[in-house]
DNA sequence: TATTGTTATACTCTATAACTATA
DNA sequence: TATAGTTATAGAGTATAACAATA
């Protein structure tokens, strides 16, 4: 696309190359930090079993919208908030408007072990970014607004 | 520590809680590319399968060490190097020393495809980085040295 | 006796198929 | 007839306990 610019640039333009080793190394970053986070952020909750409190602590969900938003299948669904529910996190509730729904929420003990979970995974990041220096907390804060976009694109 | 600082900043001096945002920031984007990237760069293999391909891409390890790198039981090793051998991405050798122990490498096919995902999750990032301008990439290849720090620390 | 690796067995998470109740 | 949720059943990954071969 850009081949026919008539004038070559004079500062380093990030070249194909260096974008690709770029990008790299942000993957393996993040990838390590993740898995370090889920990891090292004890919670002895199971993966699967938090993402659906996470979704619960947006909002309430149907068992049949929990299964379309963590992909997998309404028995498995079923199950994990059978777990969920004896466990004490999770309470359901009978739909007024339709009788074959089940609307589920959060209890008070979902709603801390969430927050406690999300603490404690903040808390591990925000620990080795302690030795960071201002102007380094600066290009995190630019960083974000970017790494979000990847995120979210 | 801090505390007793005479002078106090005129430019904003990021607060704790601004840190603790910052850090709040960073992880769930961290988290949410790793976890696209896992689920949309296809690749057919397992993640437990191809996180064992990646650690013999560095080099030759026995099935013990490979279940304490993992921190998986010894038969669960056992059985998921049967699964990467019967699919033609492992191959077992005695080891000549000791003739307690097997040596397992990647294949050519094993490792092609331990190339082939790898590129292919760069690509993901890769792709959402192309509308970054030349700044933005800047900001990212500072970024990626404290990502770095932080996920390795 | 200690270590490597495997086999035996059981539990959990997952899926598809079949069933019940409601719309 | 279609949808929400559950139950029945099976497959895969995990663990602990018990075993064989080697150091």
């Amino acid at each position: 696309m850009t081949t026919a610019t008539p004038s070559p640039p004079l500062a380093d333009p990030t070249s194909r190359d260096e974008r690709a080793a770029l990008a790299s190394r942000i993957r393996l970053s993040c990838m390590r930090i993740s898995r370090r986070v889920r990891f090292e952020s004890s919670s002895t909750i199971a993966p699967h079993q938090f993402s659906v409190l996470c979704r619960l602590s947006d909002q309430p969900h149907t068992p049949r919208e929990l299964a379309d938003i963590e992909r997998v299948s309404a028995p498995t669904m079923t199950r994990t908030v059978a777990g969920l529910v004896e466990a004490g996190w999770v309470s359901r509730a009978d739909d007024p408007d339709d009788g074959r729904q089940v609307i589920l929420s959060l209890t008070q003990g979902g709603e801390r072990l969430v927050h406690e979970t999300r603490q404690a995974r903040e808390g591990w990041v925000a620990q080795r970014m302690e030795g960071l220096t201002d102007d380094e907390i600066e290009v995190l804060r630019h960083a974000a607004v970017l790494l979000e976009r990847i995120a979210n694109e």
